[in-house]
DNA sequence: GACTATCCGGGATGGCCGTCCCGGTTGTCA
DNA sequence: TGACAACCGGGACGGCCATCCCGGATAGTC
């Protein structure tokens, strides 16, 4: 590889994933390539399909996101755990409006971009999940889709401000606590 | 207006709605066209734009759930007017592709609509939400941006079974528990 | 310093969209 | 029944997009 082309390919895939994570994925290809300083052409060279681009914006995240859920396991503090995992998650969408689009399911396949890159996100968000529960700290009928659900709310609130988040986070954690446990 | 016009016009306002509840706001103009069996100049003579179709379909809507929710308003037991609340929009966002879209803020301003139709929507859920709160149902500290974040979440399950949805509707219904009432 | 494989730029292409317009048709009323 | 205004159909237009392609430039090598 040439390189020009290998500068090229790397200052697309810096400015695809800034743009993508500040605007989101409505951002076009030529408007990337405009950014990047290069011509349309030498994007889908290196990206044929705007899909590779995406892949590009779950690679440079959601594997930062999948390790830090999965280092949650270790903590003896399973509640604290769990608000820990919506707070990751709702964090990582507000400083990302791609990730929180492609959480909300805008047109893209998260957890195949991400098995493109070799993470199984869902299988990290379910392990969370069934820790939680084995813990009883979440309740027992609540399932993956619901989480990924109630995520969408979390970082929609993304542009607010901080404590807003954090209010969201604690209704959602209260809402899945086992139904017999006290409130407070 | 001439009885062929007017005819034209109600084939199309009903084909849309149709087409938007069933299928959301994606269906695209000349498609509504081909399905009302007129063509794509008597669909924008009748409707300028893709937004007055988007009206229709929020005034067919919006206006029993905006009276739905006032009604609520009577109940003795506040508790479960609230949770009939949030029943209300899952269940309408749920039957109709078109308003969970537009609830979710996909490119069309709902609160804009429904004005244009006489229906003051934002207020109806203040309304019910700060009715809530005086009953000490829900925290003081939620406001209307979070119910509406919320009740997407609860919507986008709307193609998930009966119960999927009812399990949404507690689980924020449960979270949005003042933090000092107990749970049960 | 010259030669060639490689890469670049950006216009071309094709698709989809909403909106506009005009030639032909039809409903209405005298 | 005739004539005209109102209306219809659907193609035209312009915009935006992702993707493809080719003439020209350039990096790497001998």
């Amino acid at each position: 590889m040439r390189a020009d082309a290998e500068r090229n390919r790397a200052r697309i895939l810096d400015t695809a994933i800034a743009a993508f994570a500040a605007e989101g994925l409505g951002v076009s290809v030529q408007e990337i390539a405009r950014r990047a300083g290069v011509g349309t052409g030498t994007v889908s060279r290196h990206f044929p399909t705007k899909d590779a681009l995406f892949e590009a914006i779950v690679a440079s995240r959601v594997g930062r996101i999948v390790d830090r859920v999965q280092d949650l396991a270790e903590l003896p503090d399973q509640q604290g755990a769990f608000v820990e995992f919506l707070t990751i998650l709702t964090e990582e969408g507000a400083a990302n409006v791609g990730i929180a689009q492609a959480f909300a399911g805008a047109g893209y396949d998260m957890d195949a971009a991400a098995a493109a890159v070799g993470y199984d996100f869902d299988a990290a968000m379910a392990a969370a999940l069934h820790r939680a529960q084995d813990a009883h700290v979440v309740r027992a009928d609540a399932d993956v889709a619901d989480i990924k659900a109630l995520m969408v709310s979390c970082m929609s609130r993304g542009s607010a401000d901080q404590a807003t988040r954090a209010r969201m986070i604690d209704i959602v954690a209260r809402g899945l606590r086992p139904p017999e446990s006290a409130g407070g």
